[in-house]
DNA sequence: ACCTGAACACCGTTCAAGT
DNA sequence: ACCTGAACACCGTTCAAGT
């Protein structure tokens, strides 16, 4: 009792339990997160305003994970964009049971305002207008924020007791027992996603 | 007190309560929703299992809405999948303070299997194998689920203080104040997955 | 069978009290 | 400045008690 003579917390260390706790258990509260840090649950309001922080707290880590390319003009656009993604996504689906935490909030970091500062300047060049960069941008955002969803995903998506067609069950066994089905899953997707927006640009 | 000579609840009753309160307010508590039933909490308990069985209740209505084309084998496959998936896409952009919630639980239910099943015909009909159709189920729903989310987005995505560059400036002007921005963007990067798929096909 | 009220174990947050 | 314990208003759920 009292403050000791040293501060026992910091936000860092609070946001760096909150993290392993999510990792671990999917999700944290404030108790929890106390008992971690072997502290009372009253003296976290002391670094942190409070939960909804924490979860923003998150979402910053996770995004500043994010490699954002030097301007390298010489490369193609593609190439660009693609490790763009999979470096963002990658942030995300390594803490996959945040994401359900993130998507109740807007997106709010400074990072990320960067990030889609990069993209902008290379959808420019790669001769898109503004208004179509504003829609690659959010095709980009939904097609990563779904795949970062996706990874959370029980491992046997459907399984439910309803008619599987054949058709259906075929594509579903190709699927079951590999652990990078996602990964994988993404890499289509995203050369999908270039080969549909090079014949736009 | 007592039972009542008629029941006052029933677990559909329960699901349209629960329905509107997420349309009004973003979500719903077992008070909130005793409270509009008037009902006491405990009650709910009769009908339904617990809350997770509410929320379960609430997925079925929203994919219940999807609809699924019947088989028309002459229209072309591209077409087939697009009404498809704006349908889907519309059934979820309906309740968008729904999805959050969604996130959280793994699919599971009825009409959810037999949409996947007519994407997998369908898919096959065009020309995909069993695991590059597994493979663009999942980059739909990947995409449909962003775009649901997007919806739900604040209308100004972006407006931190951090540095905005002009290009990404431009990007966001031309999307400020446009209520169907979300419709817009959706409808593009559905183009530019069928383009893509198309060429894979 | 179906509703109620009391009760339980939890949660996030506040705040006076300590050093 | 920073930690604590008690307190508050909430939550989801259970269960004996009623008809």
């Amino acid at each position: 009792m009292g403050r000791p003579p040293s501060p026992l917390l910091s936000t860092e260390r609070i946001a760096s339990a909150a993290m392993e706790l999510v990792a671990a258990t999917g999700g944290f509260t404030m108790p929890d997160l106390a008992r971690k840090l072997h502290v009372s649950p009253s003296s976290l309001y002391n670094h942190v305003a409070g939960r909804d922080q924490i979860v923003e707290l998150l979402r910053e880590r996770a995004m500043s994970e994010v490699q954002l390319p030097d301007d390298q003009p010489d490369r193609p656009w593609t190439a660009v964009v693609a490790d763009l993604l999979r470096s963002y996504r990658r942030s995300f689906a390594r803490y996959p049971r945040l994401i359900p935490l993130l998507t109740a909030y807007p997106v709010n970091s400074s990072h990320a305002m960067q990030m889609y500062n990069v993209l902008a300047v290379t959808l420019r060049r790669a001769g898109f207008g503004p208004a179509d960069t504003l829609r690659v941008i959010t095709l980009m955002d939904c097609f990563v924020l779904g795949s970062a969803l996706d990874v959370a995903a029980p491992d046997e998506p459907w399984h439910s007791g309803e008619e599987v067609g054949p058709e259906f069950a075929a594509a579903l066994a190709t699927g079951i027992g590999k652990d990078d089905r996602a990964d994988d899953a993404f890499e289509f997707g995203l050369a999908v996603l270039l080969r549909g927006l090079s014949a736009e640009a």
